[in-house]
DNA sequence: CGACGGGATGTGAGCGTTAACACTATGCCC
DNA sequence: GGGCATAGTGTTAACGCTCACATCCCGTCG
């Protein structure tokens, strides 16, 4: 009745800007001379329509520089597309690798990577973070959150919603992708042991990270299958800073030989500790990191180091995910990647 | 009235959640026994509901674990509330930190943020990612492609879209934020020549890098101000190898008193090549790079280098892409950030 | 030669939300 | 006491798409 009172130049200047509304399906099929249906058959491109019809809608889609509206075909299949990625300040070597092997994974699969990174590793921010994901409607979600605090908070997850939990170590009970620290510390610790070191001493993440407990167990598991004795552990917080503190306080210690770090950022402080006081690496002491980052090689001197493939890790937590959102269900998946040790010059044979 | 009906244990029945549909807003409206539209009223909380009506609204709506349907929401309102975010390898420190920045501010404005990350900075590379984006409708996009050739990709965009570009030189033809290279390169530079160093010699970034050639500018431009020769420039490629072997080549030029590289990675791995060929640094050789990595403090020795405000990139191209989405145009404004020399211990006074 | 089948296309009904407007009380002014 | 704001609520119509089904046209077979 009043629909085209518009003539009317209902004052409104203060509006945000209204862009020329875009193409529509309707405008297409009008401009083809076909109905909405087949343009979307076009879209979706279904058989049952003729190439000559097909390459008419085609084109007028090409002159109308049509872009199908996802919201709307979001409402009505009910997918989204879009997966969401929760993360912890992704200026980290690890999870920012990690972010971009899922990225890559997901857009290869046709999804979009809606993410979401959260400042503190806390149960409140995390379950926000997911919150807000959820409200976007993604379809399901990867957890970078690789704390006891915020894994906790994962299994607070509806069990509705598609979750994969990564690096959050073997303890959660959600599906998890991560590497197989106990592997890696090990692998590490018996490459020191196997090249005449009495022992090895360790500087760990912080407490609360189950990568940081993991790895310190493959250690402790592999001075036991030496029957090496066991120092006390020095307690980093992957920062190269901590590792240079840490290592402040072995340096001086002359039976210190071998030091096995948590991670390359703590290892770099401990090489500069130790060239501080004049300990020649690996002369007189032997370091070994965890991470392999691209730097590595370029150190003084080029750092022994254990190898993720931070790429698979990707991959394998969207397989998961994906596994999730098509059977509906949520499997107790945990996927343990092993890595590799990478041997540079940062470590040597112990002097007798 | 109705607010003590708390005696009465009105437990759903616990059936854990099957694939049943998610409650809509008409089931929450049908659960509070109001119509729909006084729930979508307490959702964008409107005034006009009574706060008696109000809390029998969220009630219903904790009851039911409702989740606004975005889809809906944004068909309706054409409004995606989501940005695009185009990128490149998240894995180096400088876009990962500005991935970071933005996020931030994205999120604390109430958008999402959408990441495609390209794996070569190619026009071709970047007019696709953007084009996925737009397929799911951003309401705008900030592109990390600080790349010639990825750049004039960025000019092909329709004006219809909002657009920042990052880091990608004051050439482009787009809104862009960055960091003032040519005031960091002199920055450094000056710091070196104030040292008393001759000259500075210059391991720059790859050709066709905006941010290479304005670092190189003002490294250039610094050298004319005091009258100093301008050495032959040798070029990187961002990667601590490629500083490696660009400063062995200039390790073994006695001449070679003060190197200023394009970025801290290069500067790393100069630092090791002058280390191998037994020239102190600073003691004999100064060296400076760009960018304050995290582990620039580590470094043997502290590395003196050029900090940029990532957390303020994004957030002035936050604003940036606010503005063009609210007015509707795309002004040609370049926003420049100053950075700060961070004087650490591997630069020193020049020997006489 | 009429019924049948299937390829090609069109029609109508939602999907869950917001916008616009209509309606009902209630209170207040003159 | 009639008019008239105004707060609170409901009704209806989009938004642009896909799904299920209806329709049309033709060739083919019994």
């Amino acid at each position: 009745m009043s629909d085209d009172v518009r003539h009317e130049p209902v004052e409104a200047p203060v509006s945000p800007a209204v862009p020329e509304r875009m193409a529509t399906m309707m405008d297409v099929a009008k401009l083809a001379g076909v109905s909405h249906q087949t343009v979307s058959r076009v879209l979706n491109d279904q058989a049952k329509v003729s190439p000559e019809t097909r390459a008419r809608v085609l084109d007028a889609m090409r002159q109308l520089d049509y872009q199908p509206n996802s919201a709307a075909r979001a409402l009505v299949t009910r997918r989204s597309k879009t997966l969401g990625l929760v993360t912890f300040d992704t200026t980290l070597f690890g999870p920012a690798s990690m972010v971009y092997g899922i990225e890559q994974a997901a857009r290869d699969a046709g999804y979009f990577v809606s993410i979401a990174s959260i400042r503190t590793l806390s149960r409140r921010a995390v379950l926000d973070a997911i919150g807000q994901l959820r409200l976007q409607s993604v379809e399901g979600i990867v957890a970078i959150v690789p704390k006891d605090s915020a894994v906790v908070a994962l299994s607070a997850v509806p069990p509705g919603i598609a979750l994969v939990g990564v690096g959050v170590g073997g303890g959660a009970d959600v599906p998890m992708v991560g590497v197989d620290n106990v592997v890696g510390a090990a692998l590490a610790t018996r490459h020191l042991l196997s090249l005449g070191h009495r022992t090895v001493y360790h500087i760990s993440g912080p407490p609360g990270w189950p990568e940081a407990r993991e790895r310190t167990t493959g250690w402790r598991e592999a001075l036991t299958a030496y029957a090496a004795p066991a120092p006390p552990v020095l307690v980093g917080d992957w920062s190269a800073r901590s590792g240079y503190l840490a290592a402040q306080r072995l340096a001086t210690d002359p039976s210190v030989t071998a030091v096995f770090c948590a991670n390359d950022q703590m290892a770099l402080g401990a090489l500069r500790a130790l060239h501080e006081v004049g300990r020649r690496v690996p002369a007189d002491v032997s370091v070994v990191g965890f991470d392999d980052v691209p730097e590595g090689p370029y150190l003084i001197p080029p750092l022994t180091t254990v190898q993720q493939d931070f790429a698979e890790v990707g991959r394998r937590s969207l397989a998961l995910l994906m596994e999730q959102i098509t059977t509906g269900a949520r499997p107790h998946r945990q996927i343990h990647l092993t890595p590799q040790l990478k041997v540079r010059d940062s470590s040597a044979r112990a002097v007798a």
